[in-house]
DNA sequence: AAATTACTGTTATTTTCATAACAATGTTAT
DNA sequence: ATAACATTGTTATGAAAATAACAGTAATTT
């Protein structure tokens, strides 16, 4: 069981989480493999593989259970306790971030954000309190922080980078334009705004 | 050459010719892949291999030249005449993208933001005027702009694409966590915020 | 009771992507 | 002049991910 997933079929787990948390409060109890993966998009075997996967087995009449299935996900992506995130980095797309996270119940709570900014800091967003970047390996390590998004400039992401290494973090979203270098046991992950819009602009293309 | 690339490393190209130009402001001329490697933090034969896909072949001696490199790649990536593209909801999301590109000089310029708060529309963002949503289709095939990014929240995201689907636009982006299906003719490219960041929880457990 | 249907779970194949291996070649050192 | 070196371009191999193929099975139909 604790074999590690791919790294797809996770992000998948967590998407099937949703759309049946979703599909539930429709009051229905049972879920066929091809109506899931009408709700993403995807087919229905890519479904039936991703559950394989994590061993969770369906009824040959009725599908899953979906109550179940939202259990079991969970069982698999969260912890017992919980994750805390930090955000560093309160612009728009740091605000944005929190936004996302404010009010929905999850597993993953964003406990502190960080800006160099003194005109942001001691204030509070999206109910998270905003401290100056000078704290962040002290708060990090107080609150026990495993994940911080990074959403700085370019310029100061290397930097921000290299601290949170120190603080001992485990994972990493990298919104900055900036490739980071980290060690293996930081999971890393990069999303470049601009490269993803330079893609799109050449599948785009006609001919 | 105009056979279509892999999807990855039309992504790489984007970021080589940034950290290419970048290089240039130092003044050197030519570099070796292991140069440009380090840079994004990946290897010299991936570097190597991509370039053999592009068709461009450097000095044994002396590497690649910087200044024909950066062209290359903007051959290969950019059009012509370049591509509009435009901004559907204007939350802190949408204004964060469009912070990225005002003032950037590149192929892809945002000529229109779309919104359906009354407060936001008529005004202007980050040198961007934002419409009124109910004129999307109609600026969008004015201006010919061709691709987009759904910026808005998940209710409204479905709506969006399908209209967006019929203006003619060929290249969307999608970072609402409602899943869009869109005919095969549209590049579709889904980001999903709370999926990542939970996936970056998994692989951020101990053990 | 046999055949059909509509699903699941799993193995096999294909595709995409990354890595490794190595031949070719100009440059420098001996 | 020969050997050693550093670099490129390309082919071969490996790994990850998606898709296809199909066996198994309970319910339903004939």
């Amino acid at each position: 069981m604790n074999k590690k997933l791919p790294d797809k079929t996770v992000e998948r787990l967590s998407q099937y989480r949703r759309a049946l948390l979703n599909y539930l409060s429709g009051g229905k109890q049972h879920i066929f493999s091809h109506e899931i993966a009408n709700l993403l998009h995807i087919t229905a075997v890519q479904v039936r593989r991703d559950l394989m996967l994590i061993g969770y087995t369906g009824t040959l009449r009725q599908g899953y259970d979906v109550k179940e299935l939202i259990e079991i996900i969970g069982k698999i992506i969260d912890t017992r306790d919980g994750q805390k995130v930090a955000v560093i980095g309160i612009g728009n797309l740091g605000r944005s971030i929190m936004g996302y996270f404010s009010g929905k119940r999850t597993r993953l709570s964003i406990v502190a954000a960080f800006d160099n900014n003194p005109e942001k800091t001691d204030k509070i967003y999206a109910g998270v309190q905003c401290y100056h970047i000078d704290q962040m390996a002290e708060i990090i390590k107080k609150e026990g922080i495993s994940i911080a998004v990074i959403s700085v400039p370019g310029e100061e992401a290397v930097k921000v980078a290299e601290t949170l290494v120190m603080t001992g973090i485990r994972g990493i979203l990298n919104f900055s334009p900036k490739p980071l270098n980290v060690p293996a046991h930081v999971y890393l992950q990069e999303y470049d705004m601009i490269t993803m819009l330079e893609k799109i602009a050449y599948f785009a293309k006609k001919g």
